[in-house]
DNA sequence: GGTCTATCTCAGGTTTATCTTAGAATCGCT
DNA sequence: AGCGATTCTAAGATAAACCTGAGATAGACC
């Protein structure tokens, strides 16, 4: 079924090229010029993704991911920033939003950003994942190498997600960067390896055999 | 290995200044002026990914995307467009390109698109090649003789995979040590011969035949 | 066959990437 | 405010990968 996307921006030139894009992709687009013409779109027809300005006339978007939330509504939203406004991606990731773009953005990574999130969305369920001894439940967050039970920061749980998510493949230490620190660290930090660290010593805690290997130069893979 | 990247313009001050930048990243450069020698520049050597301005004298960028794309090329296309160009954008999304830029863009922003793209690129190909009875997969990183499983440390993997690139063709000693160590050696160390010594052994560990011969006063090729 | 030169091999020594550890900052909760 | 859990930093330890240099080998040419 085409998913349904409420885009809320008062700058048509915006709209119209979100819709335009969007379209292309095969999604339905729902269009929205204010925070309050945003809530009652997203009761006409519930969205399966939100595209929020956060510079709104009225309403602005923090407040409109609020509300939408206090709602109870989970629909994830992403959200558009103006570059530099790091003040802002950060309350925008605290009032509720699943992921932000900075204006001005590529339609690809419009694109890939609504698709990463709407997959998510969908995945959200309960999914165990397995590898060799491992089993890695998304809905409780807790891994288990055979028998025994292994408790998971949040960071470590991300972390052994992406491995498991591709196993046998080797990761780049910039892939796994990206994906589980959101790239601001480079050269200088070592906290990949610390925690490579320790989700070995979690993972091979009774003498099992090494999961995680590292490749040189490159980075890990995640296999037995 | 250092990745390649062809900058397509006809204007020598916007090579220039990408040439400078990406140079200064630490990537390998080539430039072409216009549809054409972007055509020839790349069969010639394949780029990991291509800059092209959408406004080129002859052939477009647009074409040149497309004509890439029909032949079966998936490098990612970074294309440089002029300030709310959006009908450009648009085509070029449906053309084949993976993002875009609008001129005039800050080199930090360059930077970020071509080093997003180059990670996408790098973990969507898990291609395995394949000549004679050796594969190698570019996602695990591990060559097959056979069935034997062959480890490759970074540089042998790099060396291999520029064989495997090239089966039957005689790679010059000058090439070989342009894309595997960056041409700063030359003449002085014996770097080349001693990985090759080193591919050869792990190749040959169980009797096999010679893959990698050489070429005297040339350099080497990969042929059964 | 002898000589010249290019290439090969091998054994350390050096460099650099990764690992480990401990502790400091931060966060979330009460 | 205080505590425990989590995250990050820093620096020294370790180990893999890399390079060098010298002598060995083997084509090419006479």
């Amino acid at each position: 079924m085409k998913a349904h996307i409420l885009v809320v921006d008062d700058d048509p030139r915006i709209t119209n090229l979100l819709r335009r894009i969007l379209a292309y992709e095969g999604y339905s687009v729902a269009i929205a010029a204010s925070g309050n013409e945003a809530l009652n779109r997203s009761l006409e027809r519930p969205p399966d993704l939100v595209v929020l300005d956060i510079l709104l006339p009225g309403l602005d978007g923090l407040e409109v991911a609020q509300r939408l939330r206090s709602a109870g509504d989970n629909v994830p939203i992403l959200m558009l920033t103006a570059r530099d406004a790091v003040a802002d991606r950060v309350k925008g990731l605290e009032t509720g939003a699943d992921d932000y773009l900075v204006k001005p953005f590529a339609p690809e990574e419009l694109v890939a950003r609504v698709k990463a999130l709407l997959r998510r969305s969908q995945e959200e369920r309960h999914e165990v994942l397995r590898y060799a001894d491992v089993e890695l439940d998304t809905g409780t967050r807790i891994a288990h190498r055979g028998a025994r039970e292994i408790e998971l920061s949040p960071t470590e749980y991300d972390l052994l997600l992406l491995f498991m998510n591709r196993p046998r493949q080797v990761l780049t230490r910039e892939i796994i960067l990206d994906r589980v620190w959101g790239m601001e660290f480079e050269g200088s930090s070592n906290v990949m390896e610390v925690y490579v660290g320790y989700l070995r010593s979690k993972l091979e805690a009774e003498g099992e055999s090494r999961l995680i290997h590292t490749v040189r130069g490159v980075g890990y893979v995640f296999k037995e």
